[in-house]
DNA sequence: GAAGTCATTTTTGTATACAATGAATCGACG
DNA sequence: CGTCGATTCATTGTATACAAAAATGACTTC
């Protein structure tokens, strides 16, 4: 539990920042996303509480709230626990995010401003200037800041905060499933194609662009079959017909 | 405050039911939907935690999930209020809600097996029976649970858990807006054909009584421009021609 | 009579104490 | 030696006390 996360909570809290549950909140999902805190880590109110300087009442209720956005497992009785969703979910998520991402790109198309558009080439400009230096850590912020501001402008609002929310949901599958062999998920020229049919103002073609880039992405993680526990009771709880 | 939801809360105090902020959630929920907490009820913690026999604690973190699923209003310093979405945010909700529920029963189209796809057409019958019988809130009751089973019965559980957040959020702004004219927002039809486009095995069409459905739905609605504060400034400031 | 100001009250924010539950550890027994 | 069981420890669930903020209302002043 001490770990590198710690020192920036502490710093901030130090700098007389003052902490709420909505700190709280963005700190630990910030940490979830760069796997500083991995799936599965053990997140005790008491000791949250002293990293952060409040009590636990404040940390209930951000735990509260990151369950709610299923970033933490919430279980009775039970200390909170970062989600590690299965490799089902993560296709799951994958497929939800197609949907609502390739809606919300199908409304842009044509409809955004010469600011919007040029904040978006930004992004996607220095996404490929931190991967041609190597600096994978830089390239995912300003990928994720690229799909976060398309949520932003949806005109659907609704649908805009549901995108941001499945951008959170696989940013960390993508990180939990992730081929160790691969330095990067980035897949060159998907970018910039998504940006050059929103500005053509073509619904359906950005809408395609989304659909495969996003296949794309799913296709780079090791989703192979892996044991889970329920798999497990289902074999072991009934036995074989040819048991008997 | 002193209504009948309040009765319904005290006798299961009083039959000894352990009453959790999941209940809590649940009740706050069932009445917001049935219209017996209007939009605007101002939901102080003191209060709820009397009526539920219950400390703040419990009541707080049940506001805290409520405000997760839109339910109410929770901001800082101020008490909690049951939501009442605008015009747009309506609309916004019926346009995310054609995307979501038409994804899902394009999935289950051909894929019920014969259990569920009764189960659905036992809701869809019993709504029918409601209405003739002018039962309107059993009709209701029905409608939902059909909706209900499609979000559950859905292959993809993560859209499954975003329907079933849709047609909440759905049925309060239906509750909020309904034109007062209307006895019932019954579309007569609509539940029995999507049933035969989901047993007919064809997700396009499926796709397509949806999304009629809910524009008809939606179209039931009184979403005229309506005064919000500023408006009501316009309004007051000028008298009407007919007023001197 | 109207507007601004200050005290009062209501309500939420936070911390903490105690109860209850679950996990872990150690020991006894087969 | 392994397994079952009880005790102990760690952790969450709940209630409550106090602090801080906002809403209310009365009062003063112009």
């Amino acid at each position: 539990m001490s770990n590198a996360w710690q020192e920036d909570v502490q710093a901030a809290v130090a700098a007389g920042i003052r902490i709420s549950d909505q700190h709280i909140v963005d700190k630990v999902r910030r940490a979830v996303l760069t796997q500083r805190l991995p799936p599965g880590t053990r997140l005790p109110e008491v000791t949250l509480g002293e990293v952060f300087g409040v009590s636990r009442s404040v940390v209930r209720k951000a735990l509260t709230r990151l369950a709610a956005d299923h970033v933490v497992d919430q279980r009775p009785n039970q200390v909170a626990r970062v989600r590690a969703p299965s490799i089902e979910e993560t296709r799951e998520t994958f497929a939800a995010r197609r949907l609502v991402e390739g809606e919300v790109v199908a409304l842009l198309a044509g409809q955004l401003d010469d600011a919007a558009q040029l904040a978006l080439e930004q992004e996607a400009q220095r996404e490929i200037e931190a991967h041609r230096r190597g600096d994978e850590p830089a390239r995912i912020e300003h990928s994720l800041a690229l799909h976060h501001r398309l949520a932003e402008l949806s005109p659907n609002r609704v649908l805009g905060a549901m995108l941001t929310d499945l951008i959170l949901r696989t940013s960390i599958v993508i990180a939990l499933y992730k081929r160790p062999s691969l330095a990067s998920c980035y897949l060159d020229g998907d970018h910039p194609r998504l940006l050059t049919q929103l500005r053509a103002g073509e619904p359906e073609r950005a809408r395609e662009v989304v659909d495969e880039h996003l296949r794309a992405l799913e296709n780079l993680l090791d989703l192979g079959p892996r044991e889970t526990e329920t798999d497990l009771m289902a074999i072991l709880g009934r036995p074989s017909p040819a048991e008997a």
